[in-house]
RNA sequence: UCCGGGGUGGUGUAAGUGGCAGCACAGCAGACUUUGGAUCUGUUAGUUCAGGUUCGAGUCCUGGCCCCGGAGCCA
């Protein structure tokens, strides 16, 4: 029963270390391919690598796998470091780039060759996949198989000088064709590609190919765990054939874990770069993306997302997790920190007839409950106000216990009020506002006769609101599994269109007038909201819902609908 | 069909050499409450199946079933 708390990668790691298997260092890295922003799933493999670096004393580099330069950009390379930093994870100088190794790895290429294990094919990409044969199949050797070592150099290094157009050469290991696992079917290691690198220029014009480049670079940094997701598990043969072939410094152990996925949103770059594309999103900072970018300006905390990856685990099991696990973990956090303000998204009027005209009271609210440090501030309560317009209902159901004709409810911090009238538009019917009594013996909100009043709502005094736009996010997509999404028209049938609600004109109490860019709040019993850093100026704040505080009376509400 | 990997409550994740199936979230019930928030208490619910070894199997053996990944000159 009392195991060593430890997921099965920190297990082995710890194992490594007691046998003394790499002199006592630890040396992960993150490995990104700089053709997308980061999501929540590198979220998971960045506090796995440089939390295990952490941990055990080691380190974690930091190396961009740009190796196809038909996909890759800068704008990604600054965002992903960007976004490594937010996250809290410092690389100190370890920052690398598979192009730094090109020279190196065109040199192991030759290696290849004079060992009689790498050959120039020069058949074309449909040939090739045509002699790879199929998944029961095995394959056919390519008639170029067998050429000698000295074609194979001055092939290559033409390849190289840039004699051949694309796709007119490959070189390829010589594995074995008739392998079970098709990645050691004569995988290809490099091929001729006439673009400019975005590192390298136009130095280059053939470029390695993943298999190849990731396991010699994890070689050449030294890296002792080389951690990646499942989908790589069938290339670790070749990974470690390409280091066992080669004189490299080390051979890193290849381990595979379960990437994360998440309910009822998208985890492919190549989706998301779908969503950013075809206009769904604002972009990759859009508070709805799972991207970090995203979660950072929907009001996601470093903390709360180091945290739920903690929570998630490490296994080999596919797993998808509930989102709501993730929205749980940023409320428990900004529950300790949050302040707390009185805004009022859905206004509804309410005169309170028996309050003199112009007075104005400042009132005391507390600004956090569970953290008396935060003191207390004034609010101001006048004879008109608003009130949400949830929280009144003309013929009330069961079990609601806020405002309705004649009933009593709590003002936070201010009074008790009772509904006395409803004034309704002629025409349309609309609720336009209440005209209410309030008990001047309740100030503060305590009733001296010790009456129970059983709801308290929030409000804010109309002649001092303030006001300005909120802006509620919700889920990208209606379905829970939208991974399973094919196309982009079935993207786009699957896509929540209430994902975004910008509510105008709200009213908040005074003192929001000045919230800065990037602060957060709770808006009593609404939720947690962020000052949207892009769209936000000087007293001029825009807010973004995080997420919404649990909602006990949505629940009930709901199964009552439900249970018909 | 071939190769690789994986199946523990609704979800996720634990149980060094076999020894009371634990934790978190969700659910349900209650307490408390000037946020239907927070907090606290209690509680429902699980080892993919069939055999075998054993005093004893989530764990070991045999066989089946189901799920995921794999035929880029992508990573």
């Amino acid at each position: 029963m009392t195991g060593s708390g430890l997921d099965f990668i920190r297990e082995i790691v710890a194992r490594d270390l007691s046998t003394n298997k790499h002199g006592g260092r630890v040396c992960t890295r993150f490995p990104p391919e700089p053709n997308g922003y980061l999501h929540i799933g590198h979220a998971k493999s960045i506090c796995l690598n440089f939390g295990i670096a952490q941990e055990n004393g080691g380190v974690c580099h930091l190396r961009f796998d740009d190796t196809n330069p038909t996909k890759e950009e800068v704008e990604y390379v600054d965002s992903i470091m960007n976004d490594v930093r937010w996250l809290g994870f410092d690389w100190k100088d370890k920052l690398f780039y598979a192009s730094d190794y090109f020279e190196q790895l065109y040199d192991y290429g030759e290696d290849l060759i004079r060992a009689g294990k790498a050959y120039v094919c020069s058949l074309t990409a449909d040939q090739i996949r045509d002699f790879r044969g199929t998944l029961t199949e095995p394959g056919r050797n390519s008639p170029h198989r067998d050429r000698s070592v000295d074609e194979n150099l001055d092939l290559f290094r033409r390849m190289r000088s840039g004699e051949f157009p694309d796709g007119t050469h490959v070189l390829r290991a010589k594995i074995d064709m008739a392998s079970p696992n098709l990645n050691m079917r004569d995988p290809t290691l490099f091929r001729i590609r006439k673009v400019p690198h975005h590192r390298t220029k136009d130095t280059w014009c053939i470029y390695p190919m993943y298999d190849y480049a990731h396991c010699v670079s994890d070689a050449i940094e030294g890296i002792t765990h080389s951690i990646c997701t499942l989908e790589f598990e069938n290339h670790r043969p070749l990974y470690d054939w390409c280091l066992d072939q080669l004189n490299v410094p080390c051979h890193p152990q290849q381990i595979e874990f379960a990437r994360l996925n998440l309910t009822y949103t998208v985890m492919s770059k190549r989706k998301l770069l779908q969503l950013v594309q075809d206009r769904h999103v604002w972009g990759w900072d859009d508070p709805r993306m799972p991207t970090l970018a995203g979660l950072r300006r929907r009001g996601y905390t470093p903390e709360s997302i180091r945290r739920f990856c903690e929570k998630i685990g490490v296994a080999k099991n596919d797993s998808v997790i509930d989102i709501h696990i993730l929205e749980e973990t940023i409320r428990e956090e900004l529950n300790r920190h949050a302040p707390r303000v009185l805004a009022v998204l859905r206004p509804l009027k309410v005169v309170i007839d028996n309050y003199p005209e112009s007075q104005v009271e400042e009132l005391d609210a507390v600004n956090n409950p569970e953290d008396p440090s935060a003191g207390t501030r004034k609010v101001p309560f006048s004879r008109t106000i608003w009130i949400e317009q949830d929280d009144f209902r003309e013929d009330p159901p069961k079990q609601f216990f806020r405002l309705a004709p004649g009933r009593e409810v709590r003002l936070r911090y201010a009074y008790i009020i009772r509904c006395a009238e409803v004034v309704k538009d002629q025409e349309t019917g609309e609720i336009i506002e209440l005209h209410c009594t309030y008990d001047p013996a309740t100030r503060g909100g305590s009733a001296p006769d010790g009456r129970k009043v059983k709801a308290t709502i929030h409000w804010v005094s109309a002649d001092h609101a303030f006001e300005t736009d909120v802006r509620l996010l919700e889920h990208l997509f209606t379905t829970p599994d939208p991974g399973q999404i094919k196309d982009g028209a079935q993207m786009k049938e699957t896509l929540n269109p209430r994902s975004l609600e910008v509510l105008e004109g709200c009213k908040l109490e005074p003192g929001l007038k000045s919230a800065a860019p990037g602060t957060r709040f709770q808006f009593e019993r609404m939720g947690y909201f962020f000052v949207d850093p892009v769209d936000s100026k000087e007293g001029a704040p825009v807010f973004n819902r995080v997420v919404t505080l649990r909602d006990t009376w949505a629940k009930i509400e709901k199964s009552q609908k439900g249970g018909g």
